[in-house]
DNA sequence: TTAAAATGAAAGTGTTCACTTGCATGGAGG
DNA sequence: CCTCCATGCAAGTGAACACTTTCATTTTAA
């Protein structure tokens, strides 16, 4: 990747992220690219093009993998401490939005996959690991599948209003969301 | 509100919940109405006045207000339980399509006043709720301004999920989540 | 040093957009 | 029957859109 298609791609996630697709303009990308508008042309085959490159860059997408659950250390309160604190961290509110600027029909269909991984990855492996909690005789039997998608949801979705409304909608910052959440899941799940 | 006006907005509405509302033209909403593209411009000034009339309408928001906190049982778990559903009834995938297709930045500054209104009303009196849990006796003192968040977010999350990726991302039904959730939101609050 | 490759500048393509105009038509109410 | 009034219809407006072409200029690398 030449310098000056990373700074296209660049501007034109940038502006997906703060406009969304459908309301970045070609022009507006060459000018935050610092390029001319037919550059874009010569590097890429269209505006969708270029979009699609991005997301497929590992710097335009929430590093979420399996990879975070690899240093667990079978103590709940520590592991979805730092579980949540991962997503949070790469779940940026740039992330968040430009996940939503992504959202137009004419892109849909090949990002939806992609925008899917990194909940899955999440799910998926917190399911396992509670799974793993019971069978070390941690944690009583309890539907981990619900539960599961109940510690990923509540870290999204304050990932996701944070994003949305800052802190007009809540005061409560993340360090305290988590260490609250966290002591009621774990009292929840103990028992 | 004329029929024809009705018809128009309702059109509108729907292609912004499908589409976000830059991608939804005029000529899109008068065939989806079923009237002349000349008849939009002389029943509303333009294309975003139709939207704005459309979410200043009671049948095209979440009619999520305190009242729903009106006839609480003080019993935590059939309270909670009865929140979420609540929530959760009147927050359909249509209505978080249509709210996220309504993040343009041509309508931001008008609407996210009215879009943020519902979670704030959610959260604002499940914080009282717990204040009066705690003052009746039931639960234990708390940082309940975090616990209310973590209720509404997981609720909001697991309805934004839902909507977002149905159930490719989990097979978990909503009576089963809320179940689960409840289940261990009441262990750790009361604890 | 020189040839090739990359980029800029400017003009222009056809299409689609939101929105307008002028006139015909048809139905409702007096 | 007549008169509005709502609407349809057709054509059109200027602006913005994605994308192209031509040619000049700069940068890069052999």
């Amino acid at each position: 990747m030449d310098e000056t298609s990373q700074k296209i791609i660049d501007a034109a996630m940038m502006l997906v992220r703060d406009n969304g697709y459908v309301a970045t303009t070609t022009k507006a990308i060459a000018k935050a690219a610092g390029v001319n508008e037919c550059t874009l042309f010569r590097k890429f085959k269209n505006k969708k093009d270029i979009v699609l490159q991005g997301v497929s860059q590992a710097g335009w997408r929430a590093n979420i993998t399996p990879e975070i659950f690899e240093n667990v250390q079978w103590d709940l309160q520590a592991d979805i401490e730092m579980f949540m604190k991962a997503y949070m961290d790469r779940m940026t509110p740039d992330f968040v939005n430009l996940s939503i600027g992504l959202r137009a029909p004419q892109l849909y269909e090949e990002t939806s996959a992609l925008i899917m991984k990194v909940p899955q990855a999440f799910l998926s492996s917190f399911t396992q690991y509670l799974n793993k909690m019971f069978d070390l005789g941690k944690i009583p039997k309890a539907d981990f599948d619900a539960l599961a998608l109940t510690v990923f949801s509540s870290t999204f979705g304050y990932a996701f209003l944070n994003a949305s409304f800052g802190n007009e909608l809540s005061k409560v910052e993340k360090d305290e969301y988590i260490k609250s959440s966290v002591q009621m899941f774990i009292k929840g799940l103990e028992q």
